[in-house]
DNA sequence: TTCGTCATGTAATGGGTTACATGATTAC
DNA sequence: GTAATCATGTAACCCATTACATGACGAA
């Protein structure tokens, strides 16, 4: 989860901790939160296998004294070979994992380094997932609104309501992702090899 | 979080892990979601606390054979009054554990044997905890909004436009429960008492 | 008799959080 | 020189989840 968001990012530009997380605020806004607490071990797990790297390229070591000290400020990290390949499986994943709750806000903010069909796939699971949730509350709450306080049924309705306006939300999404593949051909065919 | 829950529920009638966990999603629906993993490990130390016991006046039990072999299907659990003293307290706390997104629906599910003022409080903290977060994402996208791409934008709107919706979610219920309060009065004098 | 669902439980694991500790750099 | 914020990291803990194991009971 962190580990798919730090590579999504780090694809874009080379970062160092504290501004990955200030990133991450940005970019997954309301729908998730992470702590140096456990960016950082991620971090190290995902140098330790090799997916990201130091850079050294910064050119913002200052030259002279703090080069000996061995130990500057800051610690940029950039994606490996190996990471970028990780990145682009990690983004091919179309399964339930792409599009539960905590995962799916991440998954989106990547939509732009995604596969145009694979976003599609991740956003009609998602609507199947909101729209199962939604019938079992439906559900439930037929059988039993009679039996709940004034306070619960509040919100239930709440709870209804938001699921509804998400999978309209998503309805919308699907149908730009639609128009844009019938619109745009999935390759092109590059202007020097036509006959 | 579970446990408060659960005593909620058990406060309102003696149940079994099982259904407990049906109400449990039944009166929390889409705000949260127990497995039965944590639910009977929970109701194992609550046990052990004392704050629940065996509940044995169910008269369910079928006289003859099964009651010797000392297993028996169902153990249904009520509270003890050492529980409902701990619920009492819990459902007093109106501090940052009661508004925040994991705990906020359950103390919200038991807002019908909450205090008036204490639902009131509840309220408003999740209110300016929810205008807070929405403050930060507004100020991050006017900051950030140029460099975003489509996706990400749409997702930040998206939470910003949740968020915006609960807050006014919110604000209705602490109008309705002023005005519950202040036509209501807190105690009324019994007519036996009345000069 | 076998399938679904009711019913209880455990073990291993996971993916984080909080609180703490430390120090560099910047702005006043 | 001192406060804020930038910056990195660790240790202890928490609250759950998943997967598994077991078995009763009713309906087809």
């Amino acid at each position: 989860m962190l580990e798919l968001a730090v590579l999504g990012l780090l694809h874009e530009s080379p970062l160092h901790g504290y501004e990955l997380r200030q990133r991450l605020k940005a970019t997954l806004g309301t729908f998730r939160a992470f702590s140096y607490g456990s960016l950082y071990p991620t971090l190290r797990r995902m140098r330790d296998a090799g997916w990201i790297a130091e850079d050294e390229g910064d050119a913002e070591v200052v030259a002279g004294a703090p080069a000996l000290t061995g130990r500057r400020g800051k610690v940029v990290y950039k994606l490996t070979a190996e990471g970028k390949e990780h990145l682009a499986e990690l983004l091919t994943d179309a399964g339930p994992s792409a599009w539960e709750d905590e995962t799916f806000g991440v998954h989106f903010a990547l939509f732009s380094q995604t596969d145009p069909e694979v976003r599609v796939r991740i956003l009609e699971g998602r609507r199947s997932r909101l729209e199962e949730r939604r019938e079992g509350v439906r559900a439930t709450l037929a059988r039993t609104r009679a039996r709940l306080d004034s306070y619960t049924l509040q919100l239930q309705e709440h709870g209804l309501e938001s699921v509804e306006r998400e999978v309209r939300w998503l309805t919308e999404l699907i149908e730009t992702e639609r128009l844009k593949t019938t619109t745009t051909p999935r390759k092109a065919v590059p202007h020097s090899v036509r006959p």
